[in-house]
RNA sequence: AGUCCGAUGGUGUAAUGGUAACACUACAGAUUUUGAUUCUGUCAUUCUAGGUUCGAACCCUGGUCGGACUACCA
């Protein structure tokens, strides 16, 4: 079970559980979202973290909806998370949801007020807040502190049934007002909200609150371990209290430290104003941090797990660098997309002494990598078109690309060399004119000449000309949600390029929405879902790794 | 101010009383019909001051620094 990869702190407390045959040795965990928006990158690494511990140590994993607040949460979102939990390759064990236990955490409610451990009180929000004190102040108990078992009884039962207005009353647990932990003085746990909820409809007019959900869902499901990240932490008495005092199953919370991702917000209110303002286009826009959004990007579900996975959990507070990210996302479709040539900003060349009218067939490797991946064939003639960054009238040294009088391999194909640059009236070149070498032909080359460089190409005859949207970083500094001021103002203003003049191969006309490939020397691209055979829209999913552009910005 | 967390290279994690490991990044080199991939090498006296011990990143005490908590949100 536990290999020679140590263990993180989650998997030493399930494995000492284990050994000392704590619920014999079951685990079962739970993924908790709630309802209100997409899931994102740090949902993602909760969701690898949950599904995975139950997976290793042969237990199950809930996928459960807290959706005990009915204004903010919707069906939409429910089928977005299901879709997203899935396509990061898990399966829950249940599909479950927090309100379809309200008439059980109701008589859970009723067994606190019977044991004299619950209240109603008719303050005000603002008197209670005064009465609650402040860090370091202790506070003052509620007038109405002292009520009746049995008039708490029937005012409870009142509210539910709808006599009072929202914010009229609430229950309140009857702990302690002076308790260091401010979440221990008397908390709310029942408000009134004459809400529709999205499953429950109007039935309820009352909803119980975080802190008397959760923990009773856990002990509900027979959670065992019940892992959220660090901010909960001061909820852990609480989550205890209740569960003691109502003696259920006793479920156990565990806190671990959220991961934060260099140039990536994880609020949610950040990222609905994101949507709202339209600084993206949408939840899915492949600038989101969102799963959607990395899966419109081309992020394979592999590359986010393997990423999850490599940063690890601990409990302290972290800034992962996006470099780790895009590695993983590298290193995955390294292995699995087919290589193709694309020319994102093109400049032709004419092969002077190849033949007009002559049409060749090459072959070309799918993914040397993968040599299952098989062969495709490729048109050639006497006009292409090659990269406008692949040309220089005076390279600097090092330089192993085409320039005056240089020869390069044109990938798959022949070794030619350039004889003649040809300008407009603005000096802007317009055309290459060059000479190819018949006996170079890749795989059947006689030549004898070794060329350093190798560029890729098109055929001008059948290129497709295709649009291609380029991305950088959304925000301009590393720690958006951190950085000094409103997170709005590090926005970055060129953070999508769209490039409509961008030719590729021919066969890339078959592609489908979401094929991932390599656009060679250039990185790995996805088709878009507004692709159409019309017109062929390619998303950078992320640059290949360029220590050439490196050496030339020394 | 009170309570609770935390502190190991540029970054993220490991070492659980036996002399700092892995990965990313960076840098240097080799291979390469992708300046990609692959391969090799280089990069830390563990926040601080004491203490316990033959021996401390680890245990104890004080300090410093960072974070969380005062929603009828989750």
């Amino acid at each position: 079970m536990s290999e020679d990869k140590s263990l993180n702190f989650l998997e030493e407390i399930i494995e000492s559980d284990i050994a000392a045959g704590v619920n014999n040795g079951r685990v079962h965990t739970r993924f908790p979202p709630e309802p209100n928006g997409y899931l994102h990158i740090g949902h993602a690494s909760s969701i690898c973290l949950n599904f995975g511990l139950a997976k290793k140590y042969n237990g199950l994993c809930n996928l459960r909806f807290d959706d005990t607040n009915p204004s903010t949460e919707e069906t939409e979102y429910v089928e977005s998370i299901k879709a997203d939990v899935k396509w990061l390759g898990f399966e829950w064990a249940n599909e479950l949801y927090a309100s379809d236990y309200f008439e059980q955490l109701y008589l859970f409610a009723v067994q606190l007020i019977d044991k004299g451990l619950a209240y109603i009180d008719d303050s005000t929000p603002d008197e209670m807040a005064a009465q609650k004190g402040d860090i370091g102040k202790p506070g003052v108990e509620s007038f109405y502190r002292n009520r009746g078992i049995e008039e708490n009884k029937q005012l409870f039962a009142d509210m539910r049934a709808g006599k009072y207005p929202d914010g009229a009353k609430v229950l309140r647990a009857k702990i302690d007002m002076e308790h260091p932990n401010l979440l221990l003085r008397d908390p709310i746990i029942y408000r009134i909200k004459h809400a529709h909820h999205h499953r429950t409809g109007d039935q309820w007019c009352i909803y119980p609150m975080y802190d008397f959900a959760h923990g009773q869902s856990d002990s509900i499901e027979q959670i065992t371990h019940s892992i959220c990240t660090l901010e909960f932490i001061h909820h852990r008495p609480l989550y205890d209290w209740f569960i003691e005092q109502l003696n259920i199953f006793p479920s156990h919370q565990y806190e671990f430290a959220r991961r934060s991702v260099s140039y990536m917000i994880t609020s949610k209110r950040k990222l609905l104003q994101l949507v709202n303002e339209n600084h993206v286009s949408g939840w899915d826009d492949p600038r989101m941090p969102t799963i959607s959004g990395m899966r419109r990007r081309g992020y394979p579900a592999a590359a986010v797990r393997q990423f999850c996975d490599m940063i690890g959990v601990a409990k302290r507070e972290n800034l992962v660098d996006i470099g780790v990210l895009e590695f993983c996302v590298r290193e995955q479709l390294n292995k699995t997309a087919h290589r193709v040539m694309a020319v994102l900003n093109p400049v032709k060349i004419i092969l002077t002494n190849y033949e007009a009218g002559r049409t060749e067939n090459l072959v070309a490797d799918n993914n040397t990598e993968d040599e299952s991946s098989g062969t495709r064939s490729i048109s050639f003639s006497r006009e292409l078109y090659i990269e406008r960054d692949d040309f220089m009238e005076e390279p600097p040294k090092k330089f192993f690309r085409l320039a005056p009088r240089l020869s390069v391999r044109l990938k798959h194909a022949y070794i030619i060399t350039c004889n003649e640059v040809i300008k407009d009236a603005d000096g802007n070149i317009t055309e290459l004119h060059c000479n190819y070498n018949p006996d170079s032909k890749s795989g059947n080359d006689t030549s004898g000449i070794h060329v350093k460089g190798v560029i890729h190409w098109v055929n001008a005859a059948d290129a497709v000309p295709a649009q291609v949207r380029m991305y950088n970083r959304l925000f301009t500094v590393d720690d958006p949600a951190n950085a000094e001021g409103d997170f709005k103002e590090h926005i970055a203003p060129n953070s999508m390029e769209i490039n409509n003049a961008a030719l590729v191969e021919k066969s890339l006309l078959n592609a489908t929405s979401g094929e991932q490939f390599q656009f060679m020397r250039k990185g790995y691209f996805c088709v878009d879902r507004e692709s159409s055979s019309v017109q062929l829209i390619f998303n950078q999913t992320v640059g290949l790794k360029d220590t050439f552009a490196k050496e030339m910005k020394k």
